[in-house]
DNA sequence: GTAATTACTGATATCGTTGTCAACGAAGCT
DNA sequence: AGCTTCGTTGACAACGATATCAGTAATTAC
């Protein structure tokens, strides 16, 4: 029923073949005919069939999204940044979540791409940061591009975000604002943000001259619960600090909800500060300071990147790292006049 | 390079079709034969191609997800849902985002299924609602299970909640713990949770002997935002209700705030009620009493439904009402001794 | 004991593309 | 003019499964 590249063909009076080369942009081909297919195709509403290009070509169209992270809203805007790019380009996203911790995450990864001949992978987060992982898929030439790795040296195509200088940054700001008494709530270690973020504060501090205190340092694993308990652990001591810092917006939703409580005040007895600028840091009362990266225009920047590489467009995509915002609101104070 | 089913076929020494047979679990195979092809299959190690699958009987093992939705931890479950069946068996699943406003919605997700060979769609809010598009679907013959549609009775398979009951239910626990004056923030008109819901309400307070005070009734549409500006409006009379009734979490928290920006406290001068369960409802402090309704559950049994209708599975698969449990918290006091 | 039915099996066509390779005419080179 | 090169085109095989249909053996019917 459907109309074939046959049809296009009977009625452009070519061969099939050379049908199939308009429709693939081979070069090599006449513009007269090439008219007069172009013309054939839209006239007959012909579209190619994907399983018969799939199973001859080994090309699907399809792109997968790898994950293994708990943060719904991170996730959704990382599904929203390349779906956007699918929208535009024709492809489709399937989604495949991974744990990290399985030894052979590898092979079943590359079954499940050569089971439905996927295209090339988009690795999230931590699992942007598994070296043995992302070897795998360089021996078995897989096509992908990563976002947010900690180590971008090995990594043809990546995006990634300038937590470092981000963390840096609003520290700096911390510090101007007249606080002395920094507490910091670390997040996931598997995840290299985590690092750059706890090190773009440490070392503000000391440019600042300030010196770490480290029963004001706790590690969470970017979870409410988490944050939860390490401002349970922050706020029991008698010195406690003027402001704590966490290393994302759930854990300081977790150190906000401790300190109402215990009966302490945010802002005026505790600032506080997260990361991210998820939708809940408008919505607490009050509303969090906190950064904001552009994820969705991350992992749109991502799925070009690896239609780049699979498609072999003229114009080279390059990596790119993208910078935060600082984000100003009611949580953090001024302690000085 | 790959295995085929050539090579199986070679290997047990039957001809191609009694393998096609076998992995297909068609009748009319011996069990000798049957279990010489098994064999042979494990020892090579063989997976059948989808894509040729695909091309010669149209099926392609991938279900889709149609939704227009902007609750993401709604979305997130019902995605865990549907992707743990899909695991077990195999499928795999595509994301498509739609516009519930776009006319022509029918026909571009009738050639998007055309397109991929997609076997079967998952509708979900407030898409499920939309008759006319579900009616383009069955004459399409598309293959499609639902969840949460307010008219059950046109459609074959669908999933749904007992929102009307537990909102009356929940409505019952408020009066019981004392509260006459009882406001109510209805959610977004196109979802037919929203009529359950506030239907619910009134009816138990009818059974009551409660008349509703329709300043007290307010609109949203699901978000936070709303939430926020139904709160405002209705904390500013002089004539204030004792509790108030969102229609989801979002809203309530929104409330919250609007509660706590004017020096209202919560619970004891406002209680508040929320639905849905969101990982927000534990989270905030007071924490939030609502109403959980196991949404990856639902969604998991709606991709049985499909799948059952797709595959002619024998064991027919029923649509269901699951049921939705009143998670009692801070946010809701006693005003009786 | 023969005919009719049933259970099983396989040769081959088929799905709708892309890949290979040969053929052809026009142009360039000596 | 003769030989190579190049751009263009098409006939046909191939991808790896399922569908059709005919054939054989085993069972049942009479």
């Amino acid at each position: 029923m459907p109309v074939t590249i046959k049809d296009v063909s009977n009625d452009a009076g070519v061969s099939i073949k050379t049908v199939s080369r308009v429709i693939n942009n081979e070069k090599n081909v006449s513009e007269k005919t090439k008219e007069i297919v172009i013309q054939s195709i839209q006239k007959l509403g012909f579209k190619p069939n994907k399983s018969a290009q799939s199973l001859r070509s080994k090309r699907s169209h399809m792109i997968a999204l790898l994950y293994n992270n708990p943060n719904k809203h991170y996730l959704a805007d990382i599904q929203g940044g390349i779906l956007k790019l699918c929208k535009e380009t024709g492809y489709n996203l399937v989604l495949q979540e991974c744990d990290y911790t399985n030894v052979n995450l590898g092979s079943e990864i590359t079954e499940f791409i050569d089971d439905f001949s996927i295209d090339g992978l988009i690795v999230t987060p931590p699992l942007s940061d598994m070296n043995e992982f992302l070897e795998h898929l360089n021996q078995t030439q897989t096509e992908y591009s990563i976002i947010a790795p900690s180590n971008t040296r090995k990594v043809n195509s990546y995006v990634s975000s300038n937590d470092y200088e981000a963390s840096y940054a609003m520290t700096k700001k911390i510090i101007n604002k007249g606080h002395l008494n920094i507490g910091f709530i670390k997040g996931h270690h598997k995840h290299s943000a985590s690092q750059l973020r706890f090190n773009g504060f440490t070392d503000a501090l000391k440019d600042q001259g300030m010196s770490l205190n480290s029963e004001w340092v706790k590690e969470g694993n970017f979870s409410f619960d988490s944050g939860f308990s390490a401002g349970l652990e922050l706020l029991k001591s008698h010195n406690k600090p003027s402001v704590i810092f966490a290393s994302n917006d759930y854990m300081a939703a977790g150190v906000m909800k401790a300190a109402q409580m215990n009966g302490i005040n945010i802002p005026l007895d505790l600032s506080l500060v997260g990361f991210d600028d998820s939708p809940l840091a408008a919505q607490l009362w009050p509303s969090l300071t906190t950064i904001r990266q552009p994820v969705e225009d991350m992992a749109y920047h991502a799925a070009r990147l690896l239609l780049g590489n699979i498609d072999g467009l003229s114009e080279e995509m390059e990596s790119k790292e993208f910078i935060s915002e600082l984000i100003l609101r009611e949580s953090l104070i001024n302690l000085i006049d």
